[in-house]
RNA sequence: GGGCAAGUGGUGGAAUGGCAUACACGAAGGACUUAAAAUCCUUUGGCCGUAAGGCCGUGAGGGUUCAACUCCCUCCUUGCCCACCA
């Protein structure tokens, strides 16, 4: 017999909801544990991915729930993005409506997996609510500089009509679309988070329970480099050409520079030149390649000379000026200087174009290199030669002293080059927060006062997918008056980034229908830092990255006291299928809503806890599924046969398990602690339990399985929830064993165990294993060289 | 090209210096049943052996150690991130 999960479970849930047994308010005597699951998106249908990110969230929200702590575990959605508009014109509706209808779809879902959100803290980001704050949050950082506009080249994705930020290009391509992005001249709003870049790398470090890997991916996204910013003055001509470069040790071997052909100085260098022509020929066919192109590492490297030459500062050398495709003008100063013998790429254009070498770096036993004998440059580190007064030292010691050097001597000075760009923020899309900036053909920019918050998206713009910013078409959104000058005025039709509301929705749960600021910092000060925060490794960067710079922003507004938003961060694995990622394009989907009918939500839960641990992939498994289920039936059928008294051997597996699954919960090993209330199950099935046992075992079950432990606790003749009962503790006096199972090794090789008294003498152990009659074949005659005792453990004989 | 992570039975996985393969899936056998399902019990890394037992075994090779899946070095494979970044 099976028990009847369809019946429970919708019979638990209507009691948690009318209850409001997850509801939670600060409580200052107890303590606060603040879970966080990644919010979603609205696409109307939940997938393993979600069941799995946010199981992992529920089960450890409800064992911190049993252990006291004042838990908020609140849930909402991100609701604001493209595929809402695509969706719109797909269905004949509006994106607001659409969203709204996804919203209650998915919430549905999320209810009959029995989560234990907190729903009084639902927030949206579409709605004007959430939306307004946005704003209001953008013209904060308007006031101190930190939103700006400018023209320049933008990523263009041509497919989804929009601009794209650095961090949303994934090799060369969209994020969402994978469409090769285009370069484009536009005029667009940014967030000056290069500000934070310094505070950003710095307070890594502070993120020691964040996964390494996390940590080194954003690391390589600031991307700081230190090197030395170099001064070439040209050879007839006033101007001087900064260089910037990491290697200032191989400087000595710089045998000529290159530049960028966007360049500014370029036009001046071949001015008059025999080479202007051609110069100007190749300067146009590279303007005309993508980026994509022209990074990528196989592309035959090119270049044309200018005609024009520099001097290396450091032995006045008359070196010649190139212009190559390779040198990117966004990176330190747009113009390298060139070490062919040192840098492959150098080597490569200068074997190419017939260019002079010079070797100032050997290995380190001296061995001489010939220019004629190298097929590739070398590029380790070895002894400085070729270098004047820095001969013989490492190349290591040389690239400081030189450093140091030239700032002396005021060649070149020390500095620091960053990777990290500013934010592009503004999308030519409808569906997201409008950015409150209006344009006046005599006052300019006017930010929108912040008494007129929300600029409200207008709830019928037209949306035809063919380009262009919809808003730009809604007349009534458009002409405005000027805040400053009451003339006539023109709205920003631009939207934010989707990102921009999911940087700061973690403060807004602190507080979500607060009105007259986006957070209270009453609330925010109880409840945050976030404690757990869990979520997919696809936001490594993004997410995680705009969060973290939001959250210094409004450290620096006075808003809060910390620094990091998220104390601990767990990036769960995917759920595969096949070996493969589940994807509607692959086919390969199980819907979660299937095996909800089938076995339940409790076994869903289970089973995707048990399969793997958090972290790593995890591959569907019907079977699987199948074992889970038959496991909550054979705990079921305890109660059938419960004993007035367990007996002590079991009494220990108890306390054992206890202990075991309390540290396991705490860590996020689930498909551990599952391993042992399986093991105790096991055992209670070779000798019965009693009420006790059995009620800690369901007591352990429940995070994971709630609503078939709320129903075997009101068996039990329980009143309250289960929800709220108390963790179970275990008894160390119970796991202190009387006797011990000693393993005996004989040169590292198992060869018997003895059961032993566990407080046995040392010498009266030597003594019995000696005498062991299991034991001569393997020391009998030989001579006993070493005789190692790990106490209650092992022991080894060496002979 | 650089960085990081991983590699364990037929399968998912456990063990982070001290009994390799916990727990589960699958498979085989048994009990119950007219039969099946469900359930319960037993066996289940490979090789040799009737057995007792022995030998081998955590991607490959070397090292440290009384003892290595675990630590160190070299290599292979897979996955992820970054990348003409000067």
């Amino acid at each position: 017999m099976s028990y009847s999960f369809k019946e429970i479970e919708e019979k638990w849930q209507k009691i948690w909801h009318d209850k409001k047994i997850f509801s939670v308010q600060p409580d200052q005597e107890r303590k606060k544990y603040y879970l966080l699951e990644m919010f979603q998106y609205p696409s109307g249908k939940i997938h393993m991915g979600h069941v799995r990110n946010y199981t992992i969230g529920d089960v450890a929200a409800r064992f911190k729930l049993m252990q006291g702590f004042q838990v908020m575990h609140p849930m909402g959605f991100d609701a604001f993005g493209q595929p809402a508009e695509n969706a719109a014109i797909k269905n004949n509706t509006k994106p607001d409506i659409w969203t709204h209808k996804c919203i209650d779809w998915m919430k549905a879902e999320l209810k009959r997996m029995g989560f234990s959100y907190d729903w009084g803290r639902e927030v949206s980001t579409c709605d004007s609510d959430y939306y307004k704050w946005n704003q209001w949050i953008f013209l904060k950082m308007y006031e101190r500089g930190l939103a700006y506009k400018k023209g320049s080249d933008v990523n263009w994705c041509s497919s989804c009509e929009t601009t794209l930020a650095n961090e949303e290009v994934i090799e060369g391509g969209c994020w969402r679309c994978k469409t090769k992005v285009e370069q484009k001249d536009l005029e667009q709003w940014y967030l000056k988070i290069t500000d934070y870049k310094e505070r950003l790398l710095e307070d890594l470090n502070q993120l020691g329970d964040w996964p390494e890997r996390v940590i080194s991916m954003q690391n390589n996204w600031i991307g700081k480099s230190s090197g030395v910013e170099i001064y070439f003055k040209l050879k007839d001509l006033a101007t001087v050409i900064p260089v910037f470069t990491t290697r200032a040790d191989t400087i000595f071997g710089a045998t000529y520079i290159v530049l960028a052909p966007e360049h500014p100085q370029v036009l001046d260098l071949i001015k008059g030149r025999l080479q202007e022509k051609e110069a100007l020929k190749f300067i146009e066919k590279v303007s005309k390649e993508t980026k994509v192109v022209r990074t990528s590492s196989d592309v035959k490297k090119e270049g044309v000379f200018t005609g024009s030459y520099a001097v290396n500062p450091v032995n006045n050398e008359t070196i010649p000026i190139w212009i190559a495709d390779y040198v990117l003008m966004e990176y330190g100063t747009g113009a390298i200087m060139a070490v062919p013998t040192h840098d492959q790429r150098d080597f490569l254009f200068a074997k190419e174009h017939e260019l002079p070498m010079r070797i100032v770096i050997q290995t380190i036993d001296h061995r001489p290199t010939t220019i004629e004998a190298m097929i590739e440059a070398f590029e380790d580190d070895g002894i400085q030669v070729n270098s004047a007064q820095f001969d013989g030292f490492t190349n290591q010691e040389a690239k400081i002293k030189i450093a140091e050097w030239m700032e002396q001597t005021k060649i070149g000075k020390i500095q620091t080059h960053w990777r990290l760009r500013d934010w592009l923020i503004s999308r030519q899309r409808y569906w997201g927060t409008p950015i409150p900036i209006i344009y006046c053909s005599k006052c300019g920019i006017v930010p929108v006062p912040y008494a007129q918050l929300p600029v409200e998206l207008p709830k019928d713009a037209p949306i035809t997918g063919e380009g262009g910013s919809p808003l730009g078409k809604v007349k009534e959104f458009v002409e405005v008056k000027c805040p400053k000058c009451i003339g006539s005025a023109r709205r920003e039709t631009d939207t934010m980034a989707t990102f921009f509301d999911s940087s700061w929705y973690f403060l807004r749960f602190c507080s979500p229908k607060l009105d007259n600021a986006p957070f209270n910092v009453l609330d925010a000060k109880y409840w945050m830092p976030v404690d757990q925060y869990i979520g997919g490794i696809e936001h490594a960067i993004l997410h995680l990255l705009y969060s973290r710079f939001f959250t210094k922003f409004f450290q620096d507004l006075g808003m809060i006291d910390f620094k990091e938003p998220f104390k601990r961060l767990l990036t769960q694995g995917m759920v595969l299928k096949d070996g493969e990622v589940m994807s509607k394009s692959r086919g390969n989907i199980v819907d979660p809503d299937s095996i909800i009918k089938n076995y339940g939500a409790d076994t869903l839960r289970l089973f995707i806890l048990f399969a793997a641990p958090p972290e790593t992939e995890l591959e569907w498994d019907d079977r699987g599924i199948e074992g889970a289920n038959k496991f909550l039936n054979r705990v079921w059928r305890v109660q059938e046969n419960l004993l007035p008294k367990a007996d002590d051997v079991l009494l220990r597996t108890m306390h054992r398990v206890i202990k075991k699954v309390s540290v396991d919960y705490a860590e996020f090993k689930f498909n551990t602690a599952i391993a042992s209330l399986m093991e105790l199950t096991n055992a209670i099935y070779q000798s019965g339990a009693d009420k006790e046992v059995f009620a800690n075992l369901v007591l352990m079950i429940s995070p994971i399985a709630p609503h078939f432990a709320e129903e075997l606790w009101q068996i039990l003749g329980n009143k309250e929830s289960i929800c709220k009962a108390k963790w179970p503790e275990f008894d160390p006096k119970m796991l202190v064993e009387d006797v011990i199972t000693i393993v005996v090794q004989v040169n590292g090789k198992l060869r018997t165990k003895l059961d032993v008294p566990a407080d046995i003498a040392q010498d009266k152990l030597k003594e019995l294993v000696l005498s062991e009659e299991r034991l001569k074949p393997w020391i009998e005659g030989k001579s006993i060289r070493n005789f190692v005792i790990v106490p209650k453990k092992l022991v080894n004989i060496v002979v």
